[in-house]
DNA sequence: CTTAGCACTCGGGACCTATGAGTGCCAAGG
DNA sequence: CCTTGGCACTCATAGGTCCCGAGTGCTAAG
């Protein structure tokens, strides 16, 4: 029902308006891409794309706007992933290996989506769940506070306050991080809470109020409370576009950490670009918006995903490679550190 | 030459001008300020205030606006900090003693004052160089690679990965981490640096070469590296104004550190608030807007700076309120940790 | 199925006008 | 000298009209 030229239109219409903001009739249509027929054999396909939703018309006597539909063909069937040139990888490669520590590590990540895509881009801190302890810290403050600072393999330092029941002396404070670390040390940060109990046992008497209750109490915040650590940057580049629902409601929605999270979307495959389209987006506010994502880390351990958002009116082949390029090399990156 | 009426006049178009965000004339001003002259004394006023360069009028047959010159002589002379209600400063205080540790902090801050304010927030991390060192870490990653952790008494967390020039093994580790804490814990950053030097005879020779050469370089690129941290937030405020230069502009200065920290000034006495009102704002594209902004921490030691910026037609008395207040519990609760 | 021809639609720009808020100036009054 | 009412003037804005042209759908012929 849909033969190869109309196909054919369709990405040319996409591509047209994508790069000229106007809705795009059948005669700049013919005149810029070679077809060999006529602007009327072209309206007919029109019509047809029309009538089954993959185009709109703003109005009756205006050209025609790719639908949420249309995108969705566009990039499921009609476009490939657009590599990125040796030189744009070899800038990528650059910024990021000067990165000292993980923030850093996102910081630039961010800088250079932005910089790729001219868009919004999204990048989440590695899960801290899906860490493994590489050291805890336990810093006295007072005898009756203290601050633990946990640092993972994936290079995320953690740190928080604690109140003691008890007051504790250097040396409890020695013992207990000895023995948390030996124990502890490793594991992934779901394992730790479970095996928090065993712990219990290594520990003396005298120590273990403070101990067992603090700690387990604490990991389990520390780790829930930052799980969703995630940032953004971009935003400039969302007043080029005009957006119908108003940039203010966008602007508010990226500003929601929770909003940010549902973005990045459910778990999909590692190593697969998922792209929602307008509405596909369940986020309320960003339904006239696109966002294209993916896991990073190696292969065997994805660590979080980032993305890259902007107007469902976005270049999807360029945004799709360069979400897969940038990914790639902060896998790269983190996993030699 | 501007005699009490005149004054009280120029407050009167800044007040209204700012609620309702158009042009003031004559007429509308003697309806809701119960003046006891005539619009056409008003009038003469004006001319004269508009001589000064007080007020401007947008055209011919328009009302008249405040000139940046106009709010600076308001926010000097014809108003006072409005305090906040009862109600904010309880919510102010419940908010911010949520807070687990210093990221939660700024980041509620933030929060804080871009809900008081409808505005945007900028606030700074607490200076390194004037931070106390608390506690260093070393974590071996692999022999020649380490994690350096340093703690500070305002609780900032700052990481680094070092290379290291030769193997090391754990025991050298511990041991090198026992001196500089011994050695430079409680000392201020700033003087850490020069402290070094003597830390050397203190370690042995065949550790010397890493623990001294590498601490010492990256105490000082840690140090500078992360010297300006600062966050904002509360973007989509600004899409509510509308900037005469387009937001894009103000968006991307907002997006650069270095624009941020230039935004909140150079030194003035702490406990201070500082305004900026438009042009007198140095940072290009900025000069649409204004600035408000004071130190935070305790009385004898200013930890670093917060502010609010917004459009030049902002509502000062409150704003600088927010400020402030803000400003002094974030004080308390730092001091408290 | 393709194509030329043609009538039709309708958003946007150009142009005009009416409205009215607001002004400056002047002459008279306190 | 300050204040005030009166008055002519200005000009941005809103609404109305007109026209143009890009773009369409339909039809009939190739």
């Amino acid at each position: 029902m849909l033969d190869d030229r109309k196909l054919t239109v369709l990405r040319a219409i996409v591509e047209d308006y994508v790069s000229t903001t106007e809705p795009v009739g059948s005669k700049s249509l013919v005149d810029r891409h070679h077809f060999d027929v006529s602007p009327a054999t072209i309206r007919n396909d029109m019509a047809v794309l029309e009538e089954q939703g993959f185009i709109a018309q703003p109005h009756t006597s205006a050209g025609r706007i790719p639908t949420d539909k249309g995108y969705r063909l566009f990039v499921d069937r009609l476009s490939s992933v657009k590599p990125l040139s040796a030189a744009e990888r070899r800038a990528i490669e650059t910024f990021l290996a000067g990165a000292y520590n993980l923030d850093d590590v996102v910081m630039r990540t961010v800088r250079l989506l932005v910089q790729l895509t001219r868009q919004v881009a999204v990048v989440q801190y590695p899960s801290l769940t899906r860490s493994a302890i590489r050291h805890i810290e336990l810093v006295p403050l007072t005898p009756q506070k203290l601050l633990l600072v946990l640092i993972t393999d994936t290079g995320r330092v953690e740190q928080c306050t604690v109140d003691l029941p008890d007051p504790w002396d250097d040396a409890s404070v020695s013992h207990v991080r000895a023995v948390v670390n030996t124990c502890l040390g490793g594991h992934k940060l779901s394992d730790a809470a479970a095996m928090v109990s065993d712990l219990a046992e290594r520990i003396p008497a005298g120590e273990r109020t403070n101990a067992n209750a603090v700690l387990a109490v604490l990991l389990a915040s520390l780790v829930e409370r930052n799980e969703e650590k995630i940032v953004f940057g971009g935003a400039a580049n969302l007043a080029a576009h005009d957006f119908s629902k108003g940039l203010r409601e966008v602007l508010e929605a990226l500003e929601e950490q929770v909003v940010l999270m549902r973005l990045l979307g459910e778990a999909t495959e590692p190593a697969i670009l998922t792209v929602r389209i307008g509405a596909e987006n369940e986020v309320a506010g960003l339904q006239s918006t696109s966002v294209v994502s993916t896991w990073y880390g190696n292969a065997d351990q994805p660590l979080a995903k980032l993305g890259v958002l902007g107007p469902t009116r976005m270049d999807y082949p360029g945004t799709m490679g360069a979400v897969g390029a940038v990914a790639r090399y902060v896998g790269q990156i983190l996993a030699e550190s």
